[in-house]
DNA sequence: ATCTGATCATAC
DNA sequence: GTATGATCAGAT
């Protein structure tokens, strides 16, 4: 079918005002984050042109790609972080009526293959979690009725990062052992290993303890809502931004 | 209420 | 298929 060379594929699906330039400095991310917060999401939507779902059954990211949308940061589909020239990651994060995180939060794939994963130092969690801009998402109506607190631009602590690495490296040393596939939700202080996948019957190769290659479901880290809480606990307006 | 295994949509 | 964005939904 012709297409109009002016319309991005990316776009359709998405009438309305032109996306956002990306933001030039820290400063003008904050100053964006802090224009939405305390908004509903079905305003925020409606200004972008972007439809609004019944339900996020059927649209688990929806409210994370709108926040991106939002800020001007990239869409879905690009590795690295959402801003790479500022090495800022958006997270948006579900919160109930006292501002504690309602779920857990994702941060990559768990690195399976290969024997050594490396020093925390050079992680793709350490990475990933360097600075990370929250946006809470209170209300547990429908998505268009939620709405957004305030923001935090966070780094971790000393201690935050600690616990951070010790998750790390034991599961570096897991791996080495070829034991990953062991790995229960339930390990890690700060960090989670979970399945990640798109179907039950998706799968991935590992070699365990004795050099067999073994079938294991594809697992991702993500952070524990313990962890989470602490973060967001160190904004008191999280629920009253305006 | 929390935890954890399972799952959904889209871009490339 | 891999990466992005996560939430769902049943078990505990």
């Amino acid at each position: 079918m012709a297409r109009d060379p002016g319309t991005r594929s990316s776009d359709l699906g998405r009438p309305g005002p032109a996306r956002l330039p990306l933001p030039r400095s820290e400063v003008e991310l904050l100053q964006r984050a802090d224009a939405l917060a305390g908004r509903r999401l079905a305003d925020i939507a409606a200004e972008h042109g972007v439809v609004v779902p019944p339900d996020l059954r059927h649209h688990k990211g929806w409210v994370g790609d709108l926040i991106e949308t939002a800020l001007g940061a990239r869409g879905a589909g690009r590795a690295g972080p959402d801003l790479p020239e500022l090495g800022i990651e958006i997270k948006s994060i579900p919160v109930n009526q006292r501002g504690r995180p309602r779920q857990s939060t994702w941060v990559c794939s768990t690195p399976m293959g290969g024997s050594d994963l490396g020093p925390w130092s050079g992680s793709p969690v350490r990475a990933k979690l360097r600075r990370v801009l929250w946006m809470a998402i209170a209300g547990d109506g429908p998505p268009g009725e939620r709405w957004i607190g305030a923001p935090i631009l966070w780094s971790p602590t000393a201690a935050q990062e600690e616990l951070l690495a010790t998750d790390w490296e034991v599961l570096a040393e897991l791996v080495s052992e070829g034991l990953v596939w062991q790995w229960k939700a339930q390990h890690g202080k700060a960090l989670q290993i979970r399945p990640k996948a798109a179907r039950g019957d998706d799968w991935v190769w590992v070699i365990d303890q004795e050099a067999e290659w073994v079938r294991t479901v594809p697992l991702g880290l993500y952070l524990r809502a313990s962890f989470t809480a602490r973060v967001l606990a160190t904004e008191p307006r999280l629920l009253t931004p305006r």
